[in-house]
RNA sequence: GCGCCCGUAGCUCAGUGGAUAGAGCGCUGGCCUCCGGAGCCAGGUGCGUGGGUUCGAUUCCCACCGGGCGUACCA
């Protein structure tokens, strides 16, 4: 348990017991004790603990709220000694001010925890599955898919570093309607390249890597597949482009510092026979009717708006009825918890999926769906214009080139899923202090810095006396780097990964302001020994941070 | 029309049922004969509008205004 959360539980434990006291001497009447809170305020005059159990009880108790605060600081028993100061506030909060005693803990814990410091075992290694870009494979990857990819990898890390068991998964959509155009523009520009005018389909893919696709199968194969049935041909098209394709995609991801633990294939959905089982098995639920020769399922009971095609009049399954048999798949391989990242233009999806789960049986409470919403992208202040209709869109590889992985990363990550992404590309590439990720770097390569310069090797916590760290500044970071498995938790459980490029910010904030107001190489030996070891807990602490993020720590830049 | 997301400082965005709402960028002025100045310190009339719930609302609820995205036998 990290030491913030011991000392919550332990002012907890004396609220409690003073408030049982009060009640047993008739000084508060109350039934039930109210969920109250223990937060570190904002203001640093109000101490480093608030509680606002007395502003909870007032209504109760029929009494101030400063009242029975008062009543229940007189009845706290302080067996410990950790408080230095108790004072009642505002409009009823009780502000503790703790010695600093406990705070000197936190750095032997970090040195001793090292690469694990931040994490947890919260999640009892139950396993998860992460679904997350699942890009279709008739394209490259572009921007909303790259936010996917730094999000969704960032998220797993946090799964994992708070103990659970987490499999990253891209979903092919190498079947349906979608894969029958590619096959007709493939073909298309095929036939074109041989230099036979054919008319390109309307709806098809227009971007110039369709055209470099098949060049490359062209000089592979040449006109082998010109006399041959369209259907055939077709086929193979398709198959050497989806290899293609797949390829470069998982090597764009690779070089973006994500690697998945499944590729799961939409075909082998159809191979197998599980999406005609799963049809069945709604239908025999009672979930499906046949309406205008196609079938339906009954969403509406489940709570969506209105019901859904699953298979069409032409016999064909839609891709809702091949998600709804993934999702299937995906309960059946044992995974409690199911997390899909979706792109905001899929929102309209969230509800039928849940429903679909429930249909089958399952708690729809168990598939969490994170949406997001739609990239910017932004360069000399204007607005970058894409379209992947026309083919006209940047793609992630082009992203790492220009502004690189890091960069990249920590901005996609910048921000919450729900709002709406500007990314600054200008931003991003430059190498100087108004780049959020390079000030973060910055700081974890001047602390290795010091570290190189000091010659010698460290000392060991237990000979160091960390009550010498006592300027404010020393303070600060310490209960900065205290802070970091709470973060890690609050960002994992509510899925919420921005919080840590926040928290990365004032960590390395904090340790510039510690830097500029302490020298850590100083004369006094025994100072020395302890800033060394403040200073080693800090690049620990911002390493194990970027980590999470999948951004480099770099020694030197 | 209906549904989901968003509206907070000049700009991009955090945040919270509570005590004086924050960060980065930009702008202005200061700071090492010393461990990396890619740094530090200082400078702020802002929660879209109107109701409601509450001891207390920027936060929760309702209506409205503005922006984005959905609303296919596409995915």
């Amino acid at each position: 348990m990290s030491i913030v959360t011991s000392v919550k539980e332990k002012i907890c434990i004396m609220i409690n017991c003073s408030l049982e006291k009060a009640r047993i001497q008739n000084e508060l009447n109350f039934e039930e004790q109210p969920n109250y809170m223990i937060e570190v305020p904002r203001e640093k005059a109000h101490g480093d603990f608030a509680v606002n159990v007395a502003m909870l009880l007032s209504k109760q108790v029929k009494k101030a709220p400063r009242a029975i605060a008062e009543i229940i600081v007189k009845n706290i028993e302080d067996h410990e000694g950790l408080l230095a100061k108790t004072e009642i506030a505002g409009p009823g909060f009780i502000n503790f001010t703790l010695n600093n005693a406990w705070i000197y803990g936190i750095l032997p814990q970090v040195l001793r925890e090292d690469k694990a410091y931040g994490g947890s075992d919260y999640g009892k290694q139950e396993k998860i599955q992460l679904e997350f870009v699942s890009a279709n494979p008739t394209g490259l990857l572009h921007m909303g898919n790259a936010r996917g990819a730094a999000l969704g990898d960032t998220l797993g890390n946090l799964l994992e570093a708070i103990g659970y068991d987490v499999t990253r998964e891209f979903y092919i959509n190498d079947a349906g309607n979608q894969i029958e155009n590619f096959g007709k523009s493939l073909e298309a520009r095929y036939l074109q390249q041989l230099g036979y005018e054919v008319a390109f389909p309307e709806e098809g893919y227009h971007g110039e890597d369709v055209i470099d696709t098949v060049k490359t199968i062209i000089a592979e194969v040449g006109e082998k597949y010109l006399h041959i049935d369209s259907a055939l041909r077709r086929e193979f098209l398709i198959q050497k482009a989806l290899e293609e394709k797949i390829t470069a995609i998982r090597n764009d991801l690779a070089s973006f510092g994500v690697e998945y633990d499944v590729w799961f294939n939409e075909q082998s959905l159809h191979d197998s026979g599980a999406i005609s089982k799963t049809m069945q098995e709604l239908q025999e639920k009672g979930y499906v009717y046949e309406k205008e020769g196609a079938l339906w399922l009954k969403a509406k009971l489940m709570g969506d708006e209105k019901d859904e095609v699953i298979v069409r009049a032409n016999g064909l399954p839609t891709y809702y009825a091949a998600d709804i048999a993934y999702h299937k798949n995906k309960f059946e391989r044992g995974f409690k918890k199911v997390i899909n990242i979706w792109g905001a233009d899929h929102h309209g999806h969230v509800a039928r999926m849940k429903g679909a789960v429930k249909a089958l049986g399952y708690d729809p409470e168990q598939l969490q769906i994170i949406i997001m919403q739609l990239v910017r992208l932004l360069r000399g202040g204007e607005i970058v214009r894409m379209s992947k209709r026309s083919g006209q869109y940047i793609t992630l590889s082009e992203l790492i080139d220009e502004v690189g992985k890091d960069a990249a990363r920590f901005f996609f990550v910048m921000r919450s899923p729900d709002s709406h992404l500007d990314f600054d590309l200008d931003l991003a590439k430059a190498e100087s202090s108004e780049n959020p990720v390079y000030y973060v770097q910055y700081a974890h390569a001047r602390i290795n810095s010091i570290l190189k310069a000091l010659g010698t090797g460290l000392p060991q916590a237990q000979e160091v006396d960390f009550r010498l760290l006592s300027e404010v500044t020393e303070i600060e970071l310490i209960r900065k780097i205290a802070d970091l498995p709470e973060e890690v938790l609050q960002a994992a459980i509510n899925l919420e990964p921005h919080h840590l490029t926040r928290y990365a910010q004032e960590l390395a904030s904090q340790f510039h302001s510690f830097y500029n107001s302490c020298r850590v190489l100083c004369d006094d030996e025994r100072l020395r020994g302890a800033r060394l070891l403040l200073v080693d807990a800090t690049r620990i602490t911002l390493r194990n941070v970027l980590g999470l993020l999948g951004v480099s720590a770099p020694e030197r830049m």
